[in-house]
DNA sequence: GTCTATAGCGAGATAGAC
DNA sequence: GTCTATCTCGCTATAGAC
């Protein structure tokens, strides 16, 4: 039993962290809330191991670097932007559509994962930066999904048959993100206005054209 | 002639930086490309400096501090957006609507100001930040100009009635910034197609219910 | 106006004791 | 597992020569 891979060190952020390892998870949800307040940059271990009530060098025993930090922290934050759109998909149709404001009133309840997101995308955006291509596959992800959604509405006539599913999906995200960047950068924005007027919007955008496939209602 | 206020030196950033003074003038435009890239805080005012040739001390000479910087780069190179809006709403109507694209179009062919701005942005969410304040006037004047093209419009009924303006100039610049997160991050994005869909989408969302004021040709 | 020199701090990471 | 000690580096800013 040399020492050379002890068994106690979970070395990088493979393992999902759910709740149980207690020190670990304290350090990932600490962290999470100081990069979504000052983002990755500037926000430092030493600070995030205070938070915690130990020494940066405790947190290094765990995660092995700062990057190693973060890609902890979107292993377990990450997610709910995609869960949430594949409910939609699953739901699918008109009262996907309708269901579309929920996203805001839960940011406006718990801002601060919308806050972590936009400010780790912001500071992803090039390239060579840490997490670049961890955002890139998320948001084609989310494209995915929301453009299938959108392609079988259009395939079962529930929507019209215009616009485009990839541009629309891309639009639909891109509406969302910006809502939820003024919103932030300025409390006086009403996002769960804005969100229900656009969705509204939306809605009667994607509704057929003649009644093509009409519910036994009317 | 005492050396206490002489006039040679440009204390802040109060005066309009439009090309003239080279060596200033050159620091300003050597930021905005490394700010563009990586960020105010990820940017140091040595690599500001030694892009244009100089010392770090050199520029500080000019900008007093690195804080200073931002705001000159910021006071010379915001002001494209805000100009931007004034144009459309002086057009007006439809042709205001119809000219939308025309941004996606200009950033696609120079992506550097849209970068720029998106990562100023949010590192200035946080009311703490640096320039706060300066993001937070910005928006509200920003939909403010367009909710007053689109009350425009609306009293003209030349748009349908239904839209509440400022709801709505906050979800059109939404999209516009939300659209170029996503290209800025994801080349593959394609900004011009996805504008224009949008901007088609919106004109028929806007165009009156009855022909209200129909011009002269149908 | 631009330089050299340097102060002074805070960062991330490593070594090794307990 | 968590600590103390320490290394090394890069940063902003100041002082003062030229």
């Amino acid at each position: 039993m040399t020492a050379t891979e002890s068994d106690a060190a979970p070395r990088s952020g493979r393992r999902a962290t759910r709740h149980g390892d207690s020190r670990r998870d304290e350090l990932v949800h600490a962290a999470s809330e100081l990069f979504a307040d000052r983002g990755y940059r500037d926000t430092s271990i030493a600070q995030v191991a205070e938070r915690v009530g130990v020494t940066q060098q405790a947190l290094l025993y765990y995660f092995g670097s700062k990057a190693g930090l973060l890609d902890a922290v979107i292993d377990d934050r990450d997610g709910a932007a995609v869960e949430f759109a594949e409910q939609l998909a699953a739901v699918g149709g008109a009262e996907a559509l309708r269901r579309l404001p929920g996203a805001a009133r839960r940011n406006v309840a718990d801002p601060y994962l919308a806050r972590l997101f936009a400010v780790l995308v912001a500071e992803n955006l090039s390239p060579e930066s840490i997490a670049h291509e961890h955002f890139v596959q998320r948001y084609r992800h989310l494209r995915e999904i929301v453009a299938g959604l959108i392609a079988d509405g259009q395939r079962d006539g529930v929507f019209a048959a215009d616009p485009e599913p990839q541009l629309l999906a891309t639009e639909i995200l891109a509406t969302i993100d910006g809502l939820n960047t003024q919103w932030l950068l300025d409390p006086e924005v009403d996002l769960v206005a804005a969100s229900e007027q656009w969705a509204a919007g939306l809605a009667e955008r994607l509704a057929p054209r003649r009644p093509t496939a009409r519910d036994a209602r009317s």
